[in-house]
Formats: C-alpha cells, structure tokens, sequence
DNA sequence: TTTTATACATAAGAAATTGATGTATATTTG
DNA sequence: CAAATATACATCAATTTCTTATGTATAAAA
C-alpha cells in the first residue's frame, strides 16, 4: 500500500478506524477516502483490500449489505458490537506502537 | 516480534537506528538493548533478527566483523555509508508514517 | 548438575501484501 | 461516437516478513 515498508499490517487499523467514524462504507470508497485523507500518501491496493475485508466479516468483525445502485454493486461493510470493541484494542495498540517507536528512534526523550 | 502486528515492517529502521546511535553492536546486544528501552514491550525474536541482520550486510548497508570476547562469538555490525544514508531514509518515513496514521485515526487535528 | 544466559544460525510454515489479471457498468474526453 | 478512465467487485501466484522450533556451543548461576 504505501511507499514504505511501515505500513505492512496497518491495513486492517485503518479500516475499523474509517468505519468507525463512517458507520457503513464500501471497499472502493474506503480506497478514495484514505487516498483523499492522506493526500496521496496512501493507496490502498485492491489485492490487499478486499481480502481485508473478507477475514473481518469472517471473523464477526463486519457486517455486509450489498446493494445496487446506478446498475452496479457496492457491498457496504459495517462494525459488528465485537468489532467495535475490537477496534478500541486496535487503537490502542497503534498508540502504544507509534510510542515504543518514539522511545526507540527518539531516546533522548525517554527515560533513558 | 511485537504483541500487535504493526510492528512488521519496522525492524529494518530500529536497527539502523540503534546502529547509528551506539556506531557498532552485535546481534545479541540489540536484542537486549530493544527489550531495555521498550521496558519489555518489545522483544526481537532471533529467528527475525539475524536474517534481517545478514540481508542488510548482503545489500551493503552494514559491515560486519567478528570478534572472540570470553572465548565466544560475536558479530559487530557497523553501518557503511550507505547505511547511513539509508538509516536517514527510514527515519523520514517512519515520520511519515506515524503522521499519516495519526491523520486517519485522528482527523479532527488533520486538514479535513 | 541442571538451568539460565550468552551468541550465533537455519528452516518450515503462517500471515500480509504486491502486482497482475479478470469481469462488468458508467462516465468522460478527444 | 469511440476510446479511455472511473467505478466496483474479485482472485491468485509470488514475495516479503515474521514466528516458532530446532540446532550448536560456551559461561555463569542456582
């Protein structure tokens, strides 16, 4: 997905994070919208998106609905209960990330 | 390595990171001076670190040289030129990434 | 003397992603 | 109007990265 390597196992944070916010969202206007919040930044491939999505539905994480509209499909995925707690853990954990980090390439900072 | 999956990608930028602060160190040590810093969050596995640790050597970013201390083994590793222009590189990245992250997962402090 | 620590290494398998390819409809552009 | 681009889904082989287990060997601690 990104220019770099960090971004290896992120996806599915950035997911839960935009349904979160979105309440339902289908898998290509997740693409565009994390394209137009990173400006560019980031782009999600498909071959890693939709995968994505099928594990979470599978593992109770999402709900799908399929609709039509405009003569062409769109599967709209939404957070179950489980997978609204579940991306709490997950924030969490991208905090606690980013922080160890910090510690590690800013040590000076630290404790340390 | 990490409790969470987000730290895939990263262990490349810690240890030409830690390289870069302590000028040479050898397998054994960084994974002790990791665990010291993160306070035990973060522990490298060796199964991840002396492959990573021999692709970097491979692809000319550190050097390595081998020392008998108390009648053991050990591996210094050094960065090579390269390696610090490149330790330069993750470290812009890493940057990066913990702001387009923290974009996503906080946009009320982003642009949109 | 057995366990833990130090110090290296490899290798099978799992997990996540890349990059290519495929299908189909809608819209824009030259 | 024809061709290219955008929308919208999907799969799959190959690659990358890491886990977990295993192996070798010496030193120190329990």
């Amino acid at each position: 997905m990104g220019n770099s390597k960090l971004y290896k196992g992120s996806l599915t944070t950035i997911i839960m994070k935009l349904l979160a916010e979105h309440d339902k969202m289908y898998g290509y206007e997740i693409t565009q919208k994390v394209k137009h919040l990173t400006k560019g930044e980031l782009n999600i491939t498909e071959g890693a998106l939709y995968p994505a999505l099928h594990k979470l539905e599978a593992d109770g994480l999402l709900d799908v609905e399929v609709k039509k509209v405009d003569n062409r499909l769109r599967k709209y995925y939404k957070l179950t209960e489980s997978g609204m707690k579940e991306t709490v853990n997950l924030l969490t954990e991208l905090q606690q990330y980013i922080q160890t980090m910090q510690h590690l390439v800013n040590p000076k900072l630290s404790l340390e």
